[in-house]
DNA sequence: TAAAAAAATGTGTGCCTACACATATTAATG
DNA sequence: CATTAATATGTGTAGGCACACATTTTTTTA
C-alpha cells in the first residue's frame, strides 16, 4: 500500500528554487536570508504542508536529555510509591530513542537529611530536567531555589508547593478528593451516623491530610440533609499497626455508633483488617491500589478506594518534560489528574492496567 | 549534561572486529555468518548492552503504515462514537513520523449497507491494519473474512465477535459493567426496593444490552440480602425522545414504587431530563460522558455514570496496530478497559483528561 | 572601478540502520 | 593445482534533518 511522501525540506527547497540550507534558515529563523527567498520558502511550508520530520530532527540532533527522579524510597516493594516510578520508568523507555535518560534517585520518609542528600546528588548531576514528589516542604523549598538558579525545569508529582516556579504540578486535587470520599461516604450511610475520619502523620504529609479532611467536611456541610450526625477525626500519630489498633479500639470503645470511616492515606488495610477481626459493620473508604487494600477490597472489608493515577502521574511528568525540552511545549501548571473510584467490581480492569506491558521484539 | 553515548552498531562492530554489515546480519538473523564471529558479536551486544535506535530503524526502512478505522459515524457533534475517534486521531499523530496513516471510515447505525459499502472501500484500499468497531455481526463476519483472506490483521474496538481471529479486543467487559452498575445502585437503594432496567434498541446493539443486563441481575441474584424488590427490564424499540417519554411514562404509572433506573446506554440523560422535569426522586445510572449525560449529572439529575475510557480505546487500537507491525509484539487478545465510575464530584478531572491536548511548538 | 566587507546561498557531513551489491575468503570439483 | 562454486565479509547508499563551513552574490568603501 503506498501513499503520498511527507513533504520533506528537499521538497521545500526545490519548490522555492533554493537550497535546503536556505529553507534550513527559515525553519529556525536563522536569518540571512532575502525576503523574497524567504516568503517563497514560508509560502512553500504553507503549501505543501510541511512537518518536519521529528525522528530525522532528534537522530541529526543527536541531543541527549538527561531528567532525575527524587521520590520517597519504596520501603516494601508493592508500596505506592513503586507505582509512580513505575510510570516514570515506562515512559523513559518510550522516549529512549530520543535521548532521554531518566537517573532514579530516592529519599526516606523519615529522614529529611537522605532528601537533602540526594537533592544536592542531582544538583551536581545538572541535569536538564527533575521530577520531584516535594513532601518535605522546607528542604524542597532550597531545593529547587537551586533549580531555580541553574534554570532547571522541575516539575511536581503527586504533592505540590504552591507559587513556584515549577513547569507543572501533576497529582490530585486533594480538597477534591475530600469530596469524592464525602459523596461517596454519604451515599452509604444515613444522614445521621457517625464517621470517623483517620489521619496518620508521618513527616510533612499533616498539611495534605488537612486539606483531604477539608474537602470530606466540606461536603457534608455544604448540604443540609446530610453529615448530621458526628464527625471525629482522629490523628494517629504513628503508621505502626500496633499503635493504630490501640487508637482505634479506644475510639471506638468511646464511640461504638461509628458508621463509617474514612482513611486519609494509603493504609486503609489496617483498618480493614481490624474491623474485619473484630467483625465491626463499619463502612471503609481509603486511598490507593496498594497491594494489602486490593486484597481487603476483595475480601468485602473495605468499600471504596479513591485511586490517583499514580502511574499515569509518573508517565505524565516524563512526557510533560520531554515536549519541553524537544518541542517547547508548555504544560499547563496545574494537572490534576481524574480520581478514580474502586469497587470490588472494577477493581480488576484497573489491576490488569497497572500490570507491566508484555514482550518486545 | 553529556553522558554515555548510547551503543551503536559500529560500537559492536568495533569490539567484535568486524564490519557493521556483519553486526547487522547478526542483529537480523540473516545467516552467512561464522561462528565464531557470530558468537563474538552476541557477546558484544550483551556486553555493551545494545538497544537498536527505532528512529534510525525507521528512517532507514522508510516504511509506510496504512490503517483503516471503521466506526459509527457520529450523528451529533458530541455523540459517544466522536470519542474512540479522537483517541485514534491523537494516537496517529504520535506515530506519524514512523509512517503511520489512518484513513477513518464511517457507516450509519441504521444502515446495513453502508457498513457493507465501507467495508468494501476498505478492502479495496488494501491497508495494512484495521480498527473495527463490528456493531452489525453478520455484515462484519463477512468483512473480517476478507481480512483474514488478505492476512490483515485487525482489531476490535468497544464491541467484540467471539471466536475470531482479531489481534485483539479493546474494550468494556459488558457483564462486568453490569456488576458495577449493580452494586452502586444496591449501595443508592435499599433492598426492596424496586428498579427498572431501560434498554434501547438501535442496530444489533440487542446482544450486548443483553449481557450487560445479566451482569446487573447477576449481581443481585448473587446476594440474598440484596434485590428483594422488583426489577423489570423495558425494552424501548426506538432511541427517539418522544418514544422513550411515552414508553416511561406507561410504565412509571404502572410502577410507582420504582426507586432506581439502570440505562443500558448512553441515553441516560433523556432519562435525568423526564425525571426533573416530573419532580420524580428516582435515583439514575448511566452510561459515558457525553456533553448531555455531563450536563444533567451536574445538574444532578444522574447519580452515577459508567464510562469505558472511549478515547484510550481509540489510541490503544492504534498504538496496539503499530507495536505489531513495528516491533512485531503480539497483543494480549483481550484487553478490557477500566471502567471509571463518574460522580458529580470526579467528572471534571475526567473531562480534563478529555480535552485536546496544547498548542504546538 | 577594484578591493574589501557583508550578506546570502549552497555543499557536505554526521546521526544510525537496513539492504543491495561488491569483494574477499574458503570449500569443492575436475 | 587451477577453476568454479559457495560462503563469508565489507562497502555504499538512502532516509530527513541540523549545522558547520565553503562559495557565491551583493553592498560598501577607498
Amino acid at each position: 500500500m503506498s501513499t503520498k511522501r511527507k513533504t520533506t525540506i528537499q521538497d521545500l527547497a526545490d519548490y522555492a528554487n533554493v537550497s535546503i540550507g536556505t529553507v534550513d534558515r527559515v525553519i529556525h529563523k536563522r536569518g540571512k536570508v532575502s525576503p523574497d527567498k524567504q516568503k517563497k520558502v514560508e509560502e512553500a511550508i504553507k503549501k505543501l504542508n510541511f512537518n518536519p520530520n521529528l525522528l530525522a530532527r532528534t537522530l541529526a540532533l543527536g541531543q541527549q536529555f538527561v531528567i532525575c527522579s527524587l521520590f520517597p524510597g519504596t520501603t516494601h516493594p508493592n508500596s505506592y510509591w513503586s507505582l509512580p516510578k513505575r510510570g516514570v520508568t515506562e515512559a523513559v523507555v518510550d522516549y529512549r530513542d530520543y535521548g532521554l535518560e531518566c537517573h532514579a534517585m530516592e529519599y526516606s520518609l523519615f529522614d529529611e537529611l537522605s532528601f537533602v542528600e540526594k537533592a544536592d546528588a542531582i544538583i551536581d548531576m545538572n541535569p536538564d530536567g527533575v521530577i520531584l514528589a516535594p513532601l518535605f516542604e522546607k528542604e524542597s523549598l532550597l531545593f529547587i531555589k537551586k533549580l531555580d538558579e541553574k534554570k532547571i525545569p522541575y516539575v511536581f508529582i503527586d504533592a505540590v508547593i504552591p507559587n513556584q516556579k515549577n513547569l507543572s504540578y501533576i497529582g490530585p486535587d486533594l480538597k477534591g478528593s475530600g469530596h469524592v470520599a464525602g459523596k461517596l461516604m454519604s451515599s452509604m450511610l444515613n444522614s445521621f451516623d457517625d464517621i470517623l475520619i483517620l489521619n496518620f502523620v508521618k513527616g510533612l504529609e499533616n498539611s495534605h491530610i488537612n486539606i483531604i479532611e477539608k474537602g470530606f467536611r466540606e461536603f457534608f456541610s455544604s448540604s443540609k440533609d446530610l453529615g448530621n450526625g458526628k464527625i471525629n477525626s482522629v490523628t494517629v500519630p504513628s503508621i505502626e499497626e500496633a499503635d493504630i489498633t490501640r487508637e482505634l479500639t479506644k475510639y471506638y470503645i468511646k464511640n461504638p455508633e461509628t458508621k463509617g470511616v474514612f482513611v486519609t492515606n494509603s493504609r486503609a488495610h489496617i483498618i480493614a483488617k481490624y474491623h474485619a477481626m473484630h467483625e465491626l459493620p463499619i463502612k471503609l473508604i481509603g486511598f490507593d491500589m496498594l497491594e494489602a487494600n486490593i486484597l481487603e477490597m476483595k475480601n468485602g472489608n473495605i468499600d471504596f478506594l479513591i485511586s490517583q493515577r499514580p502511574i499515569s502521574q509518573g508517565a505524565m511528568a516524563v512526557k510533560t518534560l520531554f515536549e519541553f525540552f524537544v518541542q517547547k511545549k508548555t504544560p499547563a501548571k496545574i494537572r490534576h489528574v481524574p480520581l478514580d473510584i474502586i469497587i470490588k467490581e472494577n477493581i480488576d480492569y484497573h489491576i490488569k492496567l497497572q500490570e507491566p506491558v508484555n514482550d518486545k521484539l
